[in-house]
DNA sequence: ATGGACCTTCTCCTGTACTGGAAGGTCCAT
DNA sequence: ATGGACCTTCCAGTACAGGAGAAGGTCCAT
């Protein structure tokens, strides 16, 4: 059983269908940072390792609970500097979340506020409008 | 009693302060079409009415309805016309009433799934942290 | 007449996550 | 040798609502 690894190479547009993506999104993920820069076959093609696939993965399940690509970022250079991410990551998640709940909280008043001017704005009166005013529904 | 309007024209930095808003910000509406042109004083200083502030102000409860400034717009633009835009009102109102309540929902199953990996990551056992993944909690 | 506060236009920048397109190089089959 | 699918780089733009700052003109009080 002789594995050799130069076998599964694979190129940038092979890794992006894999992963679900795409070759442009997987050169922009270069550019910031959250793939490390590929090997290069020797007319220049990217030539990734099927781990690629691995960390963009990692990275959809980041996007997935709502983290940004700089915070995602922030837990592969920790992992990639050797250290075990868990304690950023719950950190982030925290945060995180009570981001979440301020924005639920947020849209639920707006959501009041739009209900009752809907509902006034549902009196089938328009000629009641003043043309002094621009609508007095708003 | 001889009311005299000329008296009462404006300069733009006073109408911002009078609205809670910057100089910056008006001729941006300006540009935009949000607010008409303004007249001119023969230096060239925008000079506006008082019914300017009366129209920021309904920009603003627009904003505050979670209305964006082109969605604004078009109820300007109907009124500007003559019209009476109530019945697009009422239109504009329900689609981000629907709008809110997707984000709503969806913002809710992200606070359901981000707790859940929350909760797992508190675990206090990061030791036992594969290696191969990037973060086994996410 | 000079300083400071205000105004004008102009262009570029912010953050987020990409996407589109141009111009050219490479690989492989026919 | 030629066509098509793939790859490369770089530049620019999307949506949103402005903000930053430069270079210059104006108004008013001292």
């Amino acid at each position: 059983m002789t594995c050799d690894t130069s076998e599964t190479q694979m190129r940038i547009g092979e890794v992006a269908e894999a992963a679900g993506t795409t070759a442009k999104t997987l050169r922009f993920y270069e550019e910031q940072g959250l793939l490390p820069e590929a090997e290069r076959t020797p007319s220049g093609y990217r030539d990734y390792t099927p781990e690629a696939v691995v960390r963009i993965d990692f990275i959809h399940r980041g996007q997935a609970a709502g983290l940004t690509l700089a915070q995602i970022k922030q837990i592969l250079d920790i992992r990639d500097g050797g250290e075990i991410p868990c304690g950023h990551v719950r950190d982030l998640l925290d945060a995180r979340l009570a981001d979440i709940d301020r924005q639920i909280a947020d849209l639920l008043a707006l959501r009041d506020n739009v209900a009752a001017l809907r509902d006034a704005a549902a009196e089938p009166e328009p000629e009641t409008c003043n043309a002094d005013e621009v609508c007095r529904y708003l």
